[in-house]
DNA sequence: CTTATTGCAAATAGTTTGCAGGATA
DNA sequence: TATCCTGCAAACTATTTGCAATAAG
């Protein structure tokens, strides 16, 4: 236990959801300088590795959160980025068909599902109808 | 329509599925040495905006394939990397589920579904099961 | 002949690794 | 003290960009 992993394990445990590499080694470097990036991934994967955190693909790449953190689903929105959680259970209806059908188990939290939010979908379709108009 | 492009897209046609930049790049060079990955780059992200291509993302990163394919998910095993195909119809019940309570348009098709394969499945439980006898 | 495309080299961005000094238990 | 961890620099992989030379229509 060095003061690096604390202040790494510590800036993890204050985040919400999840985060990427990059931006821990941002926020961690923030309050204490110079520790390497070097570090925070090393850490990370040891944290994986003893299975406290987990990771997922999101538009913007890897992100990691807490392992013991409910199991979502993340929706990102392809235009917007906005995102959105579905609940594991929603998404269990999936899970089943594919595992009957498929000879899969899926892990529906590992990547994320990309589409449009109804915001976009919304401006989309007022946009055709001007264009339609005009 | 320069050589350097008839290459490529001839590669891609020829190609079933997807494929990834830098795999099309060997087999671009492979058959016409020199031309340059910022080329083949050039070309992929042309004839995605042009709507010949679509990219998804899989395991090991973007993979590009032709936009007219037949939809479909991608599932990968994250054991042992095999890869399936879940039709877009048999996808489509949680797409509904998530249309209708979220709000959100789904694209299942751009992220891959990691999870575990029917052959890893069975090879961890009987692991875990010798394991136990023991 | 004018515009578009290519190759090249360099810049980015994200991530990994070898190594030697320094901190930890 | 023996081992583990860190910082640093370098290496890597994938991708992007500026620019001048070249090819296409």
């Amino acid at each position: 236990m060095t003061p690096q992993r604390r202040a790494i394990v510590a800036e993890i445990m204050r985040t919400q959801g999840h985060i990427s590499p990059t931006a821990l080694a941002h926020r961690v470097q923030a309050e204490m300088p110079g520790v390497n990036a070097s570090t925070i991934y090393r850490t990370l994967s040891l944290l994986e590795e003893v299975g406290v955190l987990a990771h997922a693909h999101l538009e913007g790449g890897a992100e990691y959160h807490r392992a013991e953190d409910p199991a979502h689903v993340h929706l990102a929105c392809s235009n917007c980025g906005a995102e959105d959680d579905v609940s594991i259970e929603a998404a269990e209806k999936l899970a089943a068909v594919i595992v009957s059908r498929h000879d899969f188990e899926p892990d529906l939290t590992h990547f994320a599902i990309s589409g449009t939010c109804g915001e976009c979908r919304r401006a989309s379709t007022n946009q055709a109808r001007a264009t339609a108009i005009r």
